[in-house]
DNA sequence: CTTGTACCCTGACCGC
DNA sequence: TGCGGTCAGGGTACAA
């Protein structure tokens, strides 16, 4: 579920936390959140020492550059990157947090101020990776562009889906065309814009596009500012929860009056994915 | 190049 | 009280 907002949210909650702090012990509890084919052994020997530059984000990962002992000033010699996908959740404490969303260890990293950051995964389909800087510039290449950044125009939306016949929600959750939404923000933004998520891509008019990128930066803005949506899995640093939720206009509202015309929500599949819209608004 | 589908994983929930 | 089935969905691998 974290999406955009809830990762930058990760990110500003975390980012002055450990910005400068060296990495003195790692603890990896399931091998199989180390991605990338490398083994958890490896991974600890990398980060082992390591001191901690400012944390970024592109799309809906994090990355953490990790500089040599000596300090932040010299190059970042790796990029520690990390998907929290559906269920992974930070805490960093002296300790690890004794409540029940804290229960279920990934991966453990001690810091030289005696607090370890703790990531937490149920369902393990998180995971960290490293990166050398220009690894990682080939795969940001490959991303489209940040929807809340300044390349990210409305001309720009309109070069990205003129040339796509797949439905318009399938496009805003593919990272290759917009990083970062997904699927409880591709549908409010669509419901915002007043598309039909099932359009195709290549089928929205300019002022459609207008309206949609509008929508799109919208949205997550507002996200944002709410520390993003908690529904069910979804924490920030340290169990702290998102407030957008309550202002969800039809995701996970099937059956709901539409905000605009009380007409019922509407929940379809597609990408395998459940969308909602309201069948009179969107068109 | 495009688009679509299976898979990973656990826990919440539902009907019986 | 248990038990099987379904669903949640981000990213990747792979097929067509």
């Amino acid at each position: 579920m974290p999406e955009l907002p809830e990762v930058e949210t990760m990110r500003r909650d975390l980012a002055p936390l450990l910005r400068g702090r060296r990495i003195r012990r790692v603890r990896v509890h399931h091998d199989d959140l180390i991605l990338g084919g490398l083994s958890a052994r490896s991974f600890s020997r990398a980060v082992l020492g390591r001191a901690f530059g400012d944390a970024d984000r592109r799309a809906k990962y994090l990355l953490f550059p990790l500089h040599a002992a000596e300090g932040i000033d010299g190059p970042v010699e790796r990029l520690m990157r990390v998907q929290v996908r559906m269920t992974g959740r930070f805490a960093l404490a002296s300790e690890r947090p004794d409540s029940p969303e804290f229960r279920h260890p990934g991966l453990d990293l001690e810091l030289d101020d005696g607090r370890t950051l703790f990531y937490d995964d149920v369902r393990r389909l998180g995971g960290f990776d490293l990166l050398t800087p220009e690894a990682w510039k080939a795969r940001a290449d490959a991303l489209g562009p940040e929807p809340l950044g300044r390349t990210f125009t409305a001309a720009r939306l309109a070069r990205i889906v003129a040339p796509l016949r797949a439905p318009i929600k399938n496009t805003l959750l593919d990272q290759r065309r917009v990083a970062g939404v997904g699927n409880i923000y591709a549908s409010e933004a669509l419901y915002r814009a007043g598309i039909d998520p099932r359009r195709p891509a290549g089928s929205l008019d300019t002022e459609e596009v207008r309206r949609l990128h509008r929508a799109v930066r919208a949205v997550l803005r507002e996200a944002l500012e709410s520390a993003g949506t908690t529904l069910r899995d979804y924490r920030a640093v340290n169990g702290r929860s998102g407030s957008f939720q309550t202002r969800l206009a039809v995701y996970q509202r099937e059956g709901v009056g539409c905000p605009g015309c009380a007409r019922p929500i509407s929940r379809i599949v597609q990408a395998g994915r459940s969308s909602f819209f309201c069948a009179g608004c969107q068109s």
